[in-house]
RNA sequence: GCGGGUGUAGCUCAGUCGGUUAGAGCGCCGGCCUGUCACGCCGGAGGUCGCGGGUUCGAGCCCCGUCACUCGCGCCA
């Protein structure tokens, strides 16, 4: 047979009938009756049945072969008695009558079956991921993620911007992430770094003059995995805008994801572009008590603090009035539940490693629990009518100082919804989260550091910097935030080398610390740079998010393990003593 | 680095209060079956109960240690 297939498995009907064809694929499922053998062809595009019977040549060899083995099939395709369709296959009209079938490559016997819905521990899963890759959903996932990439760069280019392709061989920037080392056989003893991010190239090709630039751009940086950030590798929609403010980035992006979001949404609900709720960092915490807010999420945190200043309930009135905070978190319509769960809302909390999360109750307007009672009726009921809580709905406080109890506030109000079934579903809800602080305090250090990005354009600039309590400034740094995830940071960016310079000093950093670390940016920017910024979503969680995947590995090809190790192509491992020596490297046992 | 969970057949799992020879489904091997589509029926092989130590007359089960995987914290400008 010098032609494998004439058609897909996917593809014949009911007007193919009569036809010879040849079809090949994988053997999926096989159910032998012994003088009739029904063979599941499936290749990338579907299934289509095969049936042959034991007075045929072709009986014998399909009979002989593992499922997963590969085989070409040249048969007649003939019509299925009515009562023997398969609504469920597009091909279920018809089958194809099997004369003659060629072994291309015989399977052995599977670590994991490729048919069927059974999971798999992530470790027989990744070590053979061509296995998993062959089964329906991570099949779809990894289509599924070609579409929005197509989508996404379909989008981009319609709004003028350019794709260019970055170095991947770079410099290690001392600043942020653990840098992927690279060493050099031409220059012993030093080392490349794989980019964590192009940031500084892209700020670079806007100084080049090319105004609208983006990637999908490969990143690396050596850090721990989570469900929602894979180990090594991943990719950014990396992107940057010459003469832009920050309504000009988001005017120029929300289109882009609201797009690509609405064309894989499936009847989900999106966000419209130019709808994006802008929340300043400060806010995000108070009410939400995180930075990446879940707004499908309806609940809201109140800081009641003032409400136990002087209260019967010391154990409140004591962190108050020892600079800490109070939170509540509503409840609604909890007072058919039972005391368990609000115990069990405690218990939680302390195994979460915090002191505990305080609760009242409320059934037709009566307070119940130790904090109700010492506090009293009226102080809870102006707190009540503060909060907007209803007569049947309670209350969880979580208090200390302010950064935990933000914190234990905000997986209590995810906790809540989740156990309320509060979380609106089928929906993508998009929004900003804007006006973060440029600088904050390293308690540890005892000293200022930049918050998040040390290229962003302070608000206000050089005058601010030069006049503001620095805790005090604002940059012009946004995260676009989908459903709770993080998707990307981005900056409207410092092109100034004085206000970079200043902005380093309050950071502690000298002028030599700048030109040494950044002088392949800060030496541009002396040539006339254009003011510029952009931003970089995280397109893994963008597809994580479309897929409705809880992990993000779902939708990556060939994902490392959680401890960066690649368990099918055996990395990392040792090299040859050659390479060390070629290298410059000599390796020490870490024992 | 720290904390939670898991670890029993190739795979998914059950295993009661610590008590006889550790089970089921799928897969594999053999046999039967002409209309199935998760085909069905009969039989068979397959186990270092993650590993090491301890308690006990007796440990898959209890205790200690350790390893692996996984989720989270730290980390991720």
């Amino acid at each position: 047979m010098h032609v494998y297939r004439t058609h897909t498995c996917a593809e014949l009907r009911l007007s193919n009938v009569g036809q010879t064809v040849r079809l090949s694929g994988w053997v999926h499922r096989k159910r032998d009756h012994g003088h009739l053998l029904f063979v599941d062809l499936r290749d990338h595009y579907g299934i289509t049945q095969i049936v042959t019977d034991i007075d045929s040549p072709a009986f014998q060899i399909l009979d002989g072969v593992r499922v997963e083995s590969v085989v070409t099939i040249e048969g007649e395709v003939v019509a299925r008695s009515r009562e023997t369709v398969n609504p469920n296959l597009g091909t279920g009209e018809i089958e194809v009558r099997a004369r003659e079938v060629i072994v291309q490559s015989a399977a052995a016997e599977l670590p994991m079956p490729v048919a069927g819905e059974q999971e798999y521990p992530e470790e027989i899963r990744l070590k053979y991921r061509y296995l998993d890759l062959r089964r329906e959903q991570p099949h779809r996932n990894l289509i599924l993620r070609s579409a929005v990439i197509a989508s996404i760069r379909r989008r981009m280019i319609e709004q003028r911007f350019t794709e260019f392709q970055t170095p991947i061989l770079t410099a290690s920037s001392p600043e942020g992430a653990r840098d992927y080392l690279v060493p050099s056989r031409v220059h012993p003893g030093k080392f490349y770094a794989l980019p964590q991010a192009p940031q500084m190239f892209k700020q670079l090709i806007m100084v080049a003059g090319f105004d609208r630039y983006f990637q999908i751009a490969p990143c690396f940086r050596d850090e721990d995995a989570r469900a929602d950030r894979s180990p090594g590798e991943f990719y950014q929609l990396d992107f940057e805008m010459s003469f832009v403010t920050q309504d000009d980035v988001f005017a120029a992006i929300e289109p882009v994801l609201s797009g690509v979001f609405d064309e894989f949404a499936q009847g989900r609900a999106v966000t419209p572009a130019g709808e994006y709720p802008r929340i300043p960092y400060k806010e995000a915490l108070l009410k939400y008590g995180s930075d990446k807010p879940d707004l499908r999420n309806p609940l809201l945190i109140c800081d009641v603090g003032e409400h136990f200043r002087g209260s019967g309930f010391g154990l409140f009135n004591r962190i108050v009035e020892g600079g800490g905070v109070v939170r509540a978190v509503p409840a609604p319509n909890t007072a058919g539940l039972s005391r368990k769960f609000f115990d069990d809302m405690n218990e939680w909390a302390r195994e979460q490693g915090f002191a505990g999360l305080g609760y009242a109750t409320r059934k037709g307007g009566e307070w119940g629990g130790p904090i109700a009672k010492n506090h009293g009726e009226e102080g809870m009921n102006r707190l009540a009518q503060e909060m907007g809580i209803g007569p049947d709905d309670g209350i969880f406080f979580a208090a200390g100082k302010e950064v935990e109890a933000a914190k234990l506030a905000g997986l209590a109000r995810t906790r809540v919804a989740e156990q309320l079934d509060l979380i609106e579903k089928g929906a993508f809800r998009l929004c900003w989260i804007v006006d973060f602080p440029m600088y904050e305090f390293n308690e540890e250090q005892r000293k200022i550091d930049f918050s998040h990005n040390p290229f962003s354009m302070p608000q206000g600039e050089m005058e601010a910097l030069e006049s503001k309590d620095p805790l005090e400034i604002l940059a012009w740094q946004y995260d676009i935030v989908c459903n709770g995830v993080e998707l990307s940071s981005g900056a409207i960016r410092n092109h100034r080398p004085d206000i970079m310079y200043k902005a380093f000093e309050i950071a502690g950093y000298t002028r030599e610390d700048v030109d040494t670390n950044f002088s392949g940016m800060i030496n541009a920017f002396k040539f006339g740079a254009p003011p510029h910024g952009g931003s970089a979503p995280g397109i893994d969680r963008i597809v994580m998010l479309i897929a409705d995947e809880p992990n993000i590995r779902e939708v990556i090809l060939f994902p490392m393990n959680q401890k960066a190790e690649d368990l099918m192509m055996n990395a990392p491992a040792p090299v040859l003593a050659k390479q060390l020596k070629e290298l410059h490297i000599r390796v020490v046992d870490p024992s």
